[in-house]
DNA sequence: TTAATATGCAACCATTGGGTTGCGTATGGT
DNA sequence: ACCATACGCAACCCAATGGTTGCATATTAA
């Protein structure tokens, strides 16, 4: 485990990252959270995307671990996929955190060189 | 305030993500991070790529808000911006939060259909 | 059976992105 | 004064991305 000692570990999430910085993206995941598992149809309607468009955003997030589909009848179904936004967030958290430490050391460097 | 409320300020932060989407920036944002501000010079040692290379990833952090840097005698010193950190943060939790809050409702409409 | 719905696949296009090289310039050290 | 260091700017290149259209296919409905 320890994943948050494990640079290799850290740097993977550079793909779950980049899947999420694109607005579009964020509005489907947004709307899968939102709105539960949903076809490619329903997700379309109210952007100004193609099908087409939406399709291919939403394998640019299944290849992140974020998002899944499977075919129901003649339509396919995604929903979200948690694990990976949980890994996101842990990264973001670690980072915050040794930001937060090093914030500390400059502090007391600073009042050191002051005093 | 209530960032949690407003969509347009959700879909601000694509951007963010998107700056941290790349395993370099991830690495130099580490960086930063552990050993605190640093020239460009010192932040490409280590690294395959070439210090223009680097300077193209810092600006794009830079754009993201994630990082600030400021010239310094001959050197330009570059550090962490936590604050964009910290909405890409709480734009995690809060898909967390809502993802779980629908997993929740979807689990009762499960057990409810088969009871 | 026929029509409409929901999707997949492939080709294509324009733009962005990651990366380099070359050159010019400011700063620091000797 | 001179040289090395640290940097910025611009041009350029190739690959990836965001997005479209056209067409083929499976499924549901009438």
């Amino acid at each position: 485990m320890t994943p948050d000692r494990d640079p290799a570990r850290l740097e993977s999430s550079a793909p779950i990252f980049a899947a999420l910085g694109d607005a579009t993206r964020l509005k489907l995941v947004a709307r899968l959270c939102q709105s539960g598992p949903q076809s490619i149809a329903r997700l379309t309607r109210g952007t100004p995307l193609t099908r087409q468009g939406i399709t291919k955003h939403l394998r640019v997030l299944a290849d992140a671990g974020l998002v899944r589909g499977r075919r129901l009848g003649r339509e396919s179904r995604w929903e979200l996929e948690p694990q990976q936004l949980i890994v996101a967030h842990r990264y973001l958290d670690l980072i915050s955190k040794r930001w937060d430490a090093a914030l500390r050391r400059l502090q007391e460097l600073v009042e050191e060189g002051s005093a």
